[in-house]
DNA sequence: GGACGGTGAAACTTCAGGTTGCCTC
DNA sequence: GAAGTTTCACCGTCC
């Protein structure tokens, strides 16, 4: 194949290839390593472009709108999206990655910058993919190459069969002739990394040994082993002996936790046996199982729990402790200038919270930290910060949040149900405010307009603001009133809904909804 | 003389992804 | 490790 040659027009090879892939009225995937990067590519190619559509000014307007009050993230994705060009990564409102995707189906974007999401899962092809970067930051070891199952996965979206592509094109970028040939070398020709099963991370091993006593699969240890062995853990790691003491080990904290009872037969009876020890799984063990909780986080949230019956626990007490189990990671970094405010926070509420807390010369304290920011920024989603707002102050971004909401709900509802079961009847009612302020993303007074159907944040402060606090002051409202506010539909279904069915109000006097802004 | 604004270099900071549960307030 | 962001010194202009 003959060498491409392609115009330098601006300060990175990726950019140009992307820029070239437009000229000739193919798509183009850019995978890159950082958010950041993805988004900085995308605008960067915008500035490049100038051309304009209708199509793509409307699409534009719509990703504008997704969130009540856009954020500067979706500002800059309208821009690019303007050019036909677009970012994407977990960041993003899930309605906005949907239409990026969509919008790249059927050729009205013509590149997306991504992280990696893009390769896994998705089935995005476009003529070119493009891969900007082979290294990413891991941690303390500074910049690493990725795997080469990752490189497949990107390269893998070049070409698209069902559009008549009878060829596609991965690119990598080397800067030098040695790294190109290391690329070759490391990716081209290299096979994928060797798989290893899941079972063999603890957290993983512990769920599964609980749900498999629960769920009468295994009533002994023997029958425990007797399953992994049959898995792919089992086939990988091969000696069984060894399984055998990690089950031991896993055994032995599910008894201490409470959620097995293991009746040890005579030792000196069957020395060899693993025989007759018989599981037995507590009330606790088996709501525990059924949840599809990690033990561990389990017997974290107990804990805690127990701790709250005794003393002040607050909405931030429960976020906290979501925050601080293991399903919440990874959690959104602590930067250099936030640290400050987060352990003022922390001083302020430290006999407030109900996790464990780490000293400052642990090395979990980075982790609870990192906790407490998370907590203290969706305890701010729930006194009505918008998403923006939280972008800027916390600098996270909308789908995080909202994913991050997701998980702290279930695990509270999982703390919910086992404060039940021990009964623990104060904390289920915090524990459900504190999930459905979580929900809704509003203040305490907001409570009972927010539990109307279609009315979320904005519509309930809309009406709070103008005197109308509860159900009773809807039931007094005139109609004009509330169609004013919320639109005709809404206000006649709100009505409908506290059991007034109300007759549609006189029609051609319709006035255009109050701006939130003016009241 | 001082406030203000623009510019560029140096110093500093940050870094991918995503499934599970329930109906009740 | 590299890209993006912030900070800061420096200079010119204006009032």
């Amino acid at each position: 194949m003959k060498p491409l040659s392609i115009p330098e027009l601006t300060d990175h090879p990726a950019l140009d290839i992307a820029l070239d892939t437009v000229k000739r009225n193919k798509q183009a995937l850019v995978f890159c390593n950082t958010r950041r990067s993805a988004e900085s590519t995308a605008e960067k190619l915008a500035r490049k472009i100038d051309s304009k559509s209708d199509d793509l000014e409307k699409l534009a307007d719509e990703i504008l709108n997704v969130l009540s009050s856009p954020t500067k993230q979706c500002r800059r994705l309208a821009y690019c999206i303007r050019k036909g060009m677009a970012f994407h990564h977990a960041g993003l409102a899930s309605k906005q990655r949907k239409l990026v995707e969509d919008n790249f189906r059927n050729g009205r974007i013509k590149v997306i910058a991504s992280t990696p999401t893009l390769a896994f899962g998705l089935n995005l092809p476009a003529f070119r993919a493009v891969i900007k970067d082979l290294k990413r930051y891991g941690g303390r070891w500074g910049l690493q190459y990725i795997p080469a199952l990752e490189y497949h996965q990107m390269a893998g979206r070049a070409g698209r069969p069902d559009f008549n592509d009878t060829h596609g094109e991965a690119i990598c970028i080397a800067s030098t002739e040695k790294e190109a040939e290391d690329i070759v070398e490391k990716f081209i020709n290299a096979p994928p990394e060797n798989i290893y099963s899941k079972l063999a991370v603890e957290p993983v091993l512990r769920t599964y040994c609980l749900s498999l006593a629960a769920t009468g699969f295994a009533h002994s240890k023997k029958e425990l082993v007797d399953f992994f062995e049959k898995t792919f853990y089992g086939y990988q790691f091969q000696d069984m002996n060894a399984i055998e003491s990690i089950l031991d080990k896993m055994l032995n904290y599910l008894e201490e936790w409470e959620f097995i009872r293991q009746s040890k037969k005579d030792d000196f009876v069957s020395a060899n046996s693993l025989g007759d020890d018989k599981i037995e799984v507590t009330k606790l063990g088996e709501r525990v199982a059924q949840l599809y909780l990690d033990p561990f986080t389990a017997h974290q949230i107990i804990t805690a729990l127990r701790r709250a019956t005794q003393k002040t626990a607050t909405e931030l007490s429960y976020l906290q402790l979501a925050c601080s189990t293991l399903e919440l990671r990874p959690l959104p970094s602590v930067r250099v200038k936030e640290t400050d405010f987060i352990e003022a926070e922390l001083n302020e509420s430290s006999s407030l919270l109900i996790a464990f807390e780490p000293s400052v010369f642990e090395p979990e304290y980075d982790e609870f930290l990192k906790s407490m920011k998370l907590a203290i920024a969706l305890e701010s989603w729930m006194e009505e910060k918008t998403e923006n707002e939280i972008l800027e102050e916390f600098n996270i971004a909308p789908g995080e949040l909202h994913l991050k909401r997701n998980l702290c709900d279930w695990i509270l509802y999982a703390g919910e149900e086992l404060a039940a079961l021990l009964n623990f009847r104060d904390i289920i009612k915090n524990i459900r405010k504190t999930r459905f302020r979580l929900d809704k993303g509003v203040k305490e007074e907001l409570i009972p307009l927010a539990r109307l159907k279609n009315v979320g944040r904005v519509r309930a402060r809309k009406l709070y603001r103008n005197g109308i606090k509860d159900i009773g002051d809807i039931k007094k409202a005139d109609m004009t009133k509330l169609t004013q506010l919320l639109g005709e539909k809404t206000a006649l279904n709100l009505k409908k809904q506290i059991g007034e069915d109300i007759e549609k109000v006189s029609k051609g006097k319709r006035k255009g909804q109050l701006g939130l802004g003016k009241y």
